[in-house]
Parts: structure tokens; C-alpha cells; sequence
DNA sequence: CGAGGCCTTGACCGCGGTCAATGCCCGTGG
DNA sequence: CCACGGGCATTGACCGCGGTCAAGGCCTCG
């Protein structure tokens, strides 16, 4: 059943034939990670994307103190890469952690990449995928460049309120790059 | 010349015939902007991609206060758009202006859209536009979300120590989003 | 030569981070 | 089944980075 959400979500993406999303869709595996599970640690190479059919996944990066700032979080129905690294070939900054015990589809770099040589569709879905992940950074960067806290925080509640109601604090936290206290603040100001 | 300019970065990005090349470059036009001049303003949409001959373009948005944040400085050779407007087709918070009396080749989005789908090097092309788009920005969020003025200011004269040489303090602050007096504090401690 | 923009420097202050103490909730083992 | 321990959330005290405001000097261009 998950790689029906799969096969939906790339149908609503791109225009694909059955037999091409059939053959898709076979170099796809499942991997059912525990919770807090990494995925990917900084210095590896970003070598596969994840497809969540349930649970959920987090994307981020740690500075130099050690802290965490949580770039990208992918609920059901969502694809999560370290993509900077999967684009690069570099070794990553970016880790992949299982918030959730979660079922998980995911493709190695190496057929993602011959995908996109053989069937122009995937070229096409590559594309969008790129698109969507431009724009997500992009607004990310303008609220880090524009806004304080305190707008940040309203500004999830009302485009993303699952990531508030649904993940601790803490996570919340690092998705917005304050600190845990300063959120907790800000909560009860509001 | 400048044709030739983007004649050599075009094939230097994906691998194109003479004949498709030939018809590509036939879309594109020239703009020749003075010093400061606008090229796109918050709230319009984005209906050009421009490529830098001789000369600088920057991107940028301004926050509640009306102060800018520069995103993007493009100088020789290097492609510059209200990127996220032109994915989406929605009315930009970017603005595109010349820093300096620049030459340049603009292509309109619709003609950028047909060539895509008339000529498959041109998707590639898109596509590696996008890749390096994503990298960039992503690179930047890293920044903002782990470093503080001093280590930016310090990455930006290691990495890009032309915005730091050819442009005046106000834009280069205005590209680390710190405010002028901080930079020339800066400056003056290193 | 004058005016306006840019850069520098000083004084001040507020946002948000750090550290520490306390409370709460939950999973685990005796 | 309860007791304990560890992780998470809250709250207070403190402080430093970097922003704002203001004044002064310099350079450029009309």
C-alpha cells in the first residue's frame, strides 16, 4: 500500500505511463527505521532519498556548539534527501534522523540517476522535485533574513501547524533556530 | 560577443548541438540597465531570466522595516532571476536590480518554458540551473542558521572576496544581513 | 563649490542565548 | 505495581551580539 501513495504522488507530480511508473517504482525498497534512527550522518554521502508513507523524518544539521537546526521535516506522502550532497557527491553536513518509528520507501542515488537517463519522466519528476525544494529554502532563507521569533513561531503555526501539534518542543525549536527556552517563552506569551 | 559569452557558459552546462544552440540563442535579447537601475520590483511577476555580460545584478527583498537583504549578486558570465516567481508564476518579494551600468541577454519565461519542452538539452539545462539555485540558497540558510556576523563576514572574504572588493559597503552588508555600522566595525577589527 | 550619499565611531538597548533550578511525564526494572 | 531515573518543558537571572540613533568626516557628482 505504500507504494500506492508512492505511485499516486508521482501521478499527481509528473505525466507518466503505467508501464514507466511500473518500472519506477521497482527500484524502490522499504526500510522501517525506530525511532530517532539515523539515516544519514554528516560526513557520509547522501546516497539514497526516502519516500514516508507513515511517520516522519527530519532533515539537519549541527553547529559548531553541537546544536541541532532542523532544516526540512517530511510527514506521510512527503520525499526527504540530504539533497545538497545528493546533488554534489560531497560527503554531507546534513543528517537524517527517523522522528517516528516510520515505514520508509526509498531509491539509491545510482538508479535515481539512471532513471533520469532512460525515462524522461523522471527527468521531468527530478525537475519538480528541484522546483519544490528551491522554493520551500528559499521562503526558509526569508523568514531567517526578515523576521524574529516571534513572527517565525506565527508564521508556522498558521502555514505548518502539524510540526507544532504534532513534534516536541524541542524539534519545534530547531526547525525555527531558537532555543528551546525561547520557545517556551514565546508559547506562553501567545 | 556577449552572445559568444553565453554560447561558451551554455555548453560548458549540458552538452548541446550547434543547431539547437543556434536556436536558443535566437531568444534571447539585449538590456542595457544604467547604475541602480530596477529590473523587477516586489509584487510584479517574474517574466525574465537575465545573463550578466559585463556589469552586476543583485536580488534582493526588503523586510517590514523597508531594509534590503541582498540574496544574490551576479556578476560576468553568471545568470541571474527572481527565481521563485518564475517557478511559481506568482508575484515576486524579490526585486532584481543593476548594481553597476551592466550589458545583458535576457530570455522571457514564456520563451524559456517552450524551449524546455521543445528541446531536451534545454530541461537539462533548467535543471542544472536549479541544482545550482538549491545549492546556493541551501548554503546560505546554513550560514544564517550556524554562524554569526563575524564567521560570515570571514566566509564571504574566503569564498567570494570579490563582493567584498567590487562593491560598496552598504550592498555587501546588505548581503550578510547586518547592518552597515556592524560591518565597518567588523572591517576595522580585522 | 555646494549638497547629498556613504562610511565611521560612540552611546545605548533589546532580542534571544546560556546556565541553573525545578517540575513533569513516561518508560523500565525490581 | 510502584519507585526511580532520565529526558523534556518551564521559569528566572544574567549578559552579549548586533541593531538603532545620532554626529561628524569624506568623497563624488552636478
Amino acid at each position: 500500500m505504500i507504494k500506492d501513495q508512492l505511485s499516486a504522488y508521482i501521478k499527481r507530480t509528473v505525466e507518466i505511463t503505467d508501464d514507466e511508473l511500473i518500472h519506477v517504482l521497482s527500484f524502490f525498497k522499504t526500510l522501517k527505521p525506530q525511532k530517532n534512527e539515523l539515516l544519514l550522518s554528516e560526513g557520509q554521502t547522501s546516497q539514497r532519498s526516502f519516500f514516508v508513507g507513515t511517520g516522519c523524518l527530519r532533515i539537519y544539521f549541527k553547529d559548531e556548539n553541537g546544536q541541532d537546526s532542523t532544516r526540512y521535516i517530511a510527514f506521510e506522502n512527503m520525499f526527504a534527501t540530504a539533497l545538497v550532497s545528493f546533488i554534489t557527491g560531497q560527503p554531507s553536513l546534513e543528517y537524517i534522523q527517523a522522528i517516528e518509528p516510520s515505514e520508509l520507501l526509498y531509491i539509491t542515488h545510482e538508479d535515481f540517476n539512471s532513471l533520469r537517463k532512460t525515462v524522461p519522466a523522471w527527468e521531468k519528476f527530478y525537475c519538480k522535485y528541484l522546483e519544490k525544494a528551491y522554493v520551500n529554502t528559499a521562503s526558509r532563507l526569508l523568514s531567517f533574513t526578515t523576521m524574529d521569533a516571534t513572527e517565525r513561531y506565527k508564521q508556522l503555526l498558521s502555514k505548518n501547524q502539524t510540526v507544532v501539534m504534532r513534534l516536541p518542543n524541542k524539534i519545534v525549536a530547531s526547525y525555527l533556530n531558537i532555543s528551546q527556552e525561547t520557545l517556551s517563552r514565546l508559547k506562553s506569551k501567545i
